[in-house]
DNA sequence: TTAGGGTTAG
């Protein structure tokens, strides 16, 4: 009788064991609603059933309140229950409840703790996390690796070093911590440096380190790094991938994506975003409506950032139609959404949609930002509205409190520069609250050339090859100015500097996709086999597009008068 | 309870 007594006892615990398994696991793999069943059939429920089940709700459910709620009918909690809700609301963001549950709770562990200083660095809440790492009663390698990071994020890399280095034990986290600080902060040689310092490497180490690499530029480094991984997993993938992408070497990015695919790597979302960027960049239609193809069977279609981009790869491949279905398959549209299409209508000239998608973001709640009134400028440029501009620019800081960044000016000037407005841009890139940046003065130094203004082409000349002693454009661009202006001497002059510096014309190129072939087209190189049929192809489109040009600016000013 | 990739402009 006892030793049945004991067997019962014994299955009845091992059935507890696995149900809470169960409820994990469920979680998991995201189906609360599976794990809720199993919790509401369990015959007896112990500590741990609750606790997975409350940490379930917010989440993989991501049910903040059912999970508040859950908890108050918790027959005893411990200090595990205390630190999941503590961290289910600051993975909600709200603060102010994890702050009365941590108040309230009745112990605290150094997890409790930590829980509230992870959420206090994610909200950027830097100065409260100070005092609270300050009030610590305990803290162990976690704490400092939080405090180490979150310094690093808001800019502060040497008070992360500085903690970095008075840590009394380091783990691999807080060395890719304090590394990807550096990377983020773009400083390589420092992350450089500590990675070789690293007493172990790990993927994640390396993939910061492969993104540092990428953001100089430096795909051969990137890559010997990337090749030396031996447990690759997506996201030193997606690295890597991306790093080629944003270096402008698509292709490479697409057959590092095979080989990927090859090693039985499953592509995520960041993987498809980086292939659609890639499209985007080198306007490959059909090879991103194959991606479109693959984010449908991922289902992922209802992601807001793969629809984003999904949007832009539809525009700058001359399909603003598709671009928009997209934009109207959301569910919800973010700002980006926003921004995307309002940038796919700019791009295509169509000013009237443009200030139409604007007022009507507005009446969708939407606050416009600094991305919102660049692509407004540029698209104000491109249709030669000179003041409507101008007025954007003031609406900019005075209705929405932006402060125009160099870029925003660049658009002004820009825009200042087309019209013959020369003194006026000048007078805008004084304003400027930084320095002018070289594209500023390069922007000027174009307009002075096809408007003939002498002296502003030497002062933005100037001022472009202070700035920057590669800068070929500028001697060129000047010596033509002189050149127009008959200032032969001058032409001389010039042209003799740039001997004198080895400065060499980098000449332009461009290139289109036609039956899965590239073809590149170099400034002043007319070696295809096909130059004078294309030549002749090219004077009949651009023939065909200023018709085009001058009907849609009809019928858009026809359509404002008619309402 | 801590670390790496990922959308908009130019």
């Amino acid at each position: 009788m006892h030793r049945l007594r004991h067997h019962a006892a014994l299955a009845s615990s091992r059935l507890l064991v696995r149900d809470n398994q169960r409820i994990t696991a469920l979680a998991r793999a995201g189906d609360v609603a599976a794990a809720r069943r199993v919790f509401d059939a369990m015959p007896r429920r112990d500590a741990v059933s609750w606790n997975a089940l409350l940490t379930a709700l917010w989440r993989a459910g991501r049910d903040l309140p059912a999970a508040r709620s859950l908890f108050d009918d918790m027959p005893s909690r411990n200090v595990i229950s205390w630190n999941s809700i503590i961290a289910g609301c600051l993975a909600h963001g709200d603060l102010a409840a994890a702050s009365a549950y941590f108040a309230r709770a009745p112990r605290r562990n150094v997890a409790s703790w930590n829980a509230m200083l992870a959420g206090l660095v994610r909200l950027g809440s830097m100065e409260d996390a100070r005092a609270l790492f300050e009030q610590m009663p305990e803290r162990n390698v976690v704490s400092y690796t939080t405090m180490v990071d979150g310094l690093a994020r808001c800019g502060e890399v040497a008070s992360a070093r500085e903690l970095f280095d008075a840590m009394p034990t380091r783990n691999l986290v807080s060395w890719a911590a304090m590394i990807s600080g550096y990377v983020d902060n773009n400083m390589l040689e420092e992350a450089r440096k500590l990675f070789e310092a690293m007493p172990e490497k790990n993927v994640v180490a390396c993939t910061a380190m492969i993104t540092g690499y990428c953001k100089e530029g430096d795909l051969q480094n990137a890559r010997r790094l990337f090749d030396g991984i031996r447990a690759k997993d997506v996201i030193s993938w997606n690295a890597i991938i991306s790093g080629y992408v944003h270096n402008g070497l698509g292709e490479e990015a697409t057959k590092l994506y095979i080989i990927m695919l090859r090693e039985g790597i499953k592509p995520d979302h960041a993987t498809l975003i980086a292939l659609l960027t890639a499209c985007s960049s080198l306007a490959l239609l059909r090879q991103g409506r194959s991606t479109h193809a693959v984010v449908i069977k991922a289902m992922l279609e209802s992601s807001i950032s793969i629809c984003n981009a999904l949007m832009t790869m539809y525009s700058k491949c001359g399909n603003v139609d598709e671009s928009e279905l997209v934009f109207m398959s959301l569910k919800s549209q973010d700002i980006v959404s926003w921004n995307t299409i309002i940038a796919a209508y700019a791009q295509h000239g169509r000013y009237q949609k443009v200030i139409a998608l604007f007022h009507e973001m507005e009446l969708c709640g939407l606050i416009p930002n600094d991305i919102t009134f660049l692509s407004m400028l540029s698209s104000c440029g491109h249709a030669g509205r000179v003041d409507e501009s101008l007025k954007l620019f003031d609406l900019m800081s005075s209705k929405y409190a932006i402060s125009p960044r160099a870029e925003h000016y660049a658009c002004i000037v820009d825009i200042l520069s087309r019209a013959g407005q020369l003194e006026k841009a000048c007078s805008y890139i004084k304003e400027m609250p930084s320095e002018a940046e070289k594209n500023v003065w390069g922007t000027l130094l174009c307009a002075s050339q096809t408007h003939g203004n002498v002296q502003l082409g030497e002062l933005a000349a100037k001022m472009l090859v202070l700035s920057d002693f590669e800068s070929s454009g500028a001697y060129v661009m000047l010596s033509n100015i002189y050149a127009a202006a008959g200032m032969w001497s001058e032409v001389n002059r010039v042209r003799s500097q740039m001997k004198e510096k080895g400065v060499k014309k980098q000449p332009g190129h461009s290139w289109t996709e036609i039956a899965d072939k590239v073809h590149m087209f170099v400034g002043g190189d007319a070696s295809h086999p096909e130059m004078d049929m294309i030549l002749s192809e090219l004077r009949k489109i651009s023939f065909h597009m200023q018709i085009v040009t001058d009907k849609t600016q009809m019928m858009e000013e026809l359509a404002q008068e008619c309402g």
